[in-house]
DNA sequence: TGTATTTTGTTTGTCGACAAGAAACCGCGA
DNA sequence: TCGCGGTTTCTTGTCGACAAACAAAATACA
């Protein structure tokens, strides 16, 4: 963390905020701000050298993104992750994986794919390097740049909701153990691409939903497999 | 707006930022506020006689929801409506329609019924009444109480965000003639009220996606009335 | 007269301080 | 030892003030 003599770096004006937030933001998807964290203003404030009203407006984009959430008159929390109601993500990524693979099939552009190509690439140096965060991340970018792709920014703003919660619930059970990253996304990822760039409307969707069926099966037999870990006899 | 002797309303503590975001998003929405027009921190503060924190608390929020649009350093207006990308709300608010009237079919409670029975009840007495904002109103509220019904707290938020980007659509046309209120869609919500009640997902989808066509060709159709209007020769 | 430059003014972004709630703490009594 | 009321402390919500950035007006110059 290398603090010590407190460079004081003089920010550009208005870019405090932003640094803020893209902090906290990282270290909740991350999980180093674990869920129910409580996050404490003034102390948030020394750490990062400035006053506290740039770090309550990064708080409160972050609770309208629904990473924190604020108890009126006591301290923010990082938001929790809701395992009862995890049936409503999966049915919701799913959908949001079909609609903007389907869209952006049908109105990409060469850039679009360009940019789709290179967070693909960047997955699979992930993947081939057993860098489990890398592919957390990557992945994220890989369907954002499918969802920029399917220009409509209403679904884009859901998705990249959904893929910043994936990320969390992902880095749950990624932590250390860096065994066995499937290496079958990358392949259904470049088939993906393929449909795309074919702009096969209905192969699109047939792989996005097989896509999503993947992670899904995978997200639940990790989440089944942490609990016979806590079973204790 | 009655002002004058500035009763100094001792509001409770942490109301203020609610409070600020509730006129501002009503004024944006029923479009007191027209898309565009600048919001002045400081004016608004002497106008709702408090500081200028909490009103920057809720522009930031509402910036969050895309209701206003904040440029560095610069003034933050009031989000236009993008006529040009017009057909991906068409796209977003169809499949929303769809997914929350599905789900609701499924999962309501007698609850919930009540609640959007109570809507329904609003929506109809305004038609009649011929009370064109108040049915803009609480035509987004009973389609909200579907999506609540469905319980999907991620199509929920999307919904939210499509029907109030819709009702500021909608109070552009229905502005001061209270002509031909569509009765159509009184029967429409209570067909769609059965089929809910019945837990019929098929029929929930039909009419839902019957609907929304409904509303699609009747925005489009006030929108081709409106360029002719705008053609001077 | 038109253009470049300085000056002025206005609005935002950030700061430190203060007051209101809530939680933690303490003392007292049973 | 436990419960309860009051007090203290800690954190948040709000405020007024100041400085930076941008826009517009005013000025200088060709």
């Amino acid at each position: 963390m290398a603090s010590g003599t407190a460079a004081k770096t003089e920010r550009k004006r208005g870019s405090g905020v932003q640094y803020v937030y893209g902090v906290l933001r990282d270290e909740i998807l991350e999980l180093t701000l674990p869920p129910g964290a409580p996050i404490d203003e003034v102390q948030l404030a020394r750490r990062l050298e400035m006053s506290r009203t740039p770090i309550r407006e990064a708080l409160v984009r972050l609770a309208g993104e629904g990473l924190v959430t604020t108890l009126p008159n006591r301290s923010t929390v990082v938001a929790n992750l809701d395992f009862l109601n995890l049936h409503t993500f999966f049915d919701a990524i799913t959908l949001m994986y079909r609609v903007t693979t389907r869209l952006a099939a049908q109105y990409h552009t060469a850039d679009d794919l360009a940019l789709i190509r290179d967070e693909q690439a960047r997955f699979a140096r992930a993947v081939a390097a057993h860098d489990a965060l890398a592919m957390i991340a990557s992945n994220r970018d890989f369907h954002a740049a499918i969802a920029t792709a399917g220009r409509n920014p209403y679904y884009e703003g859901l998705s990249h909701r959904l893929l910043d919660e994936g990320r969390r619930y992902l880095r749950l059970y990624y932590a250390g153990f860096e065994d066995r990253l499937p290496a079958r996304y990358v392949q259904e990822h470049e088939d993906m691409i393929a449909a795309i760039a074919a702009r096969d409307v209905a192969r699109s969707d047939t792989l996005a939903r097989q896509h999503a069926d993947q992670i899904v099966a995978q997200i639940q037999s990790l989440l089944a497999r942490d609990r016979r870990q806590h079973i204790e006899l």
